[in-house]
RNA sequence: GGCACCGUGGCGGAGUGGCUACGCAGAGGACUGCAAAUCCUUGUACCCCGGUUCGAUUCCGGGCGGUGCCUCCA
């Protein structure tokens, strides 16, 4: 079998991927804390994962591969959003958690295996709680529940800091009940307004960093083969989950391979600047295909910073224009069942590298426009869509993708119209005629071409 | 201030100690009634300065520039 490598933050290297049991390869992300719309940098990890779960399913088969995304749905945000919008607290989460699905459902990401939610395991946050304060590591204090850093000497590992140049930069105000400046929450006391639940120290709710703990272990076990995120997650949250499970779990390393996507910064155009709020991916599903998100997202590699911006949108849909234009000419034929190409493989297995890979899709889809013969073309329709899966692209229907099915019956006939007009004045060679009649398809978005099989057509992009 | 990352042709963006990335945009050609699509060709890219080397965009050091994190933002 080939083999995977990834780049490990913990070693700061790339190194071969061996899952602890290929039966059941084990993968937690974390998920967003659901109070309003999910930015579209929310969506670079869900994406970047996404493609990683596909290749390890190919690797040791789909149903071998656990991928856990939790979703926090109690915080101090959605309390906060709740107070504003006069909804309750569950409902603002319930709203916000079925949107952000929604949207990364248009993204062309299969749903995780798991998707735990913070309050339905607040019984594993109190029993891992309980064995930290019995092991020493955590302590109670004026109703909070707080996490002893000095107990844990390998505290910082993740991140590369010491704990003295943590203190030395810290720049927050140190609450006084705090033994150490870094000790972090794991429980914090609700107000009687305040939602909570009854624990050995007093009605609270978790702190952010216990839930990913608890519901990790709850669901994928004491260490998983891959712990995925966003960069900036590396320190604190990462760095406090590897705290209380290792703590918790006698010194047992909670992951084997710790994966970080690069940042999406936002460009500089109005865009971003005016309103804010059109880098929503529910704002940005508007105006663009998801597909066109999801492949914007993986043109750099993701460990890479993106620049998010109009421009590239615009560029990445000409990108797959040139895809589907290939399949939609192979449209009549049957793709011959084909294996993922070696080369497109191989880039993914060097540490998901997407722009690298995609390359190679081109490659396919020059291969497949110069087939000649049904047999050849069908050959590289197959591995073109084969290696489109892996990366979750070009699996849509190509006249879904040029505006010819979602449109409505009265402009379609219209069009149809046109086109029959323009071939009989074509093989009139009433060339002046034809013309005027492309010119009057263009006027309604309507782009033709002409081919040795007759006319076809497609919206304008 | 501390820690980490990055600097490639018009734009986006891989990669490599010496050989074409790729896509978009541009130029020329083929095909076509003309377009479009497609195919072929094309652009003397690797922040600066040292060092290592037969040879560095690629390794090392320094500089300049940019970015992220430093208690709950993926």
């Amino acid at each position: 079998m080939k083999s995977l490598t990834l780049y490990d933050t913990m070693a700061r290297r790339k190194r071969a991927f061996e899952p602890i049991d290929q039966d059941r390869v084990t993968m937690y992300v974390c998920g967003p804390t659901v109070y309003s719309y999910a930015h579209i940098g929310n969506a670079r990890p869900p994406v970047v994962f996404d493609v990683l779960r596909r290749v390890l399913g190919y690797l040791y088969g789909a149903e071998s591969v656990v991928l856990a995304a939790n979703i926090t749905d109690i915080d101090d945000k959605i309390m906060a959003a709740a107070r504003e919008s006069g909804e309750g607290i569950e409902a603002v989460a319930t709203k916000f958690a079925r949107i952000y699905r929604e949207d990364l459902d248009a993204l062309g990401i299969v749903p995780p295996t798991l998707e735990p939610k913070a309050t339905d395991h607040i019984q594993p946050m109190i029993a891992m709680m309980q064995r930290l304060v019995d092991g020493g590591h955590a302590y109670a204090a004026e109703g909070h529940v707080l996490f002893s850093v000095k107990s844990y000497e390998a505290y910082g590992a993740l991140s590369k800091r010491s704990l003295d140049d943590m203190i030395a930069g810290a720049r927050v105000e140190v609450a006084p009940y705090k033994k150490d400046p870094c000790d972090f929450v794991l429980w914090k006391p609700s107000a009687d307004d305040e939602p909570g639940w009854d624990s050995p120290w007093g009605r609270g709710r978790p702190g952010w960093h216990l839930e990913c703990s608890a519901m990790c272990e709850t669901h994928l076990g004491e260490t998983i083969d891959i712990h995925g995120g966003g960069i900036d997650l590396v320190f604190p949250h990462h760095e406090n989950e590897i705290a209380q499970s290792t703590c918790a779990h006698g010194g047992k390393s909670m992951a084997n391979y710790w994966l970080h996507n690069g940042f999406l910064n936002m460009g500089s155009d109005k865009m971003s600047k005016s309103l804010g709020n059109v880098a929503l991916i529910h704002d940005l599903l508007k105006s663009w295909p998801g597909e066109v998100l999801r492949c914007a997202l993986l043109t750099a590699h993701y460990r890479a910073p993106l620049t998010w911006n109009s421009d590239l949108l615009a560029k990445t849909r000409r990108s797959l224009d040139r895809i589907y234009g290939v399949l939609r000419r192979l449209g009549h034929l049957e793709a011959a069942p084909g294996d993922v190409p070696e080369a497109f493989l191989d880039a993914l297995l060097d540490d998901i590298n997407t722009p690298k890979a995609m390359s190679e899709l081109f490659a396919l889809a020059g291969e497949a426009n110069k087939a000649e013969t049904p047999q050849e073309k069908a050959e590289a329709k197959g591995r073109l869509l084969a290696a489109g899966a892996l990366m979750g692209l070009g699996q849509a229907d190509p006249d879904a993708w040029f505006g010819l099915t979602d449109i409505d019956p009265e402009e379609r006939a219209a069009i149809d119209a046109l086109i029959l007009k323009r071939q009989e004045a074509r093989e009139a060679k009433d060339w002046a005629l034809a013309d005027e009649v492309r010119d009057e398809l263009n006027a309604r978005q309507i782009q033709v071409d002409d081919g040795p099989e007759g006319s076809t057509w497609r919206k304008m992009g």
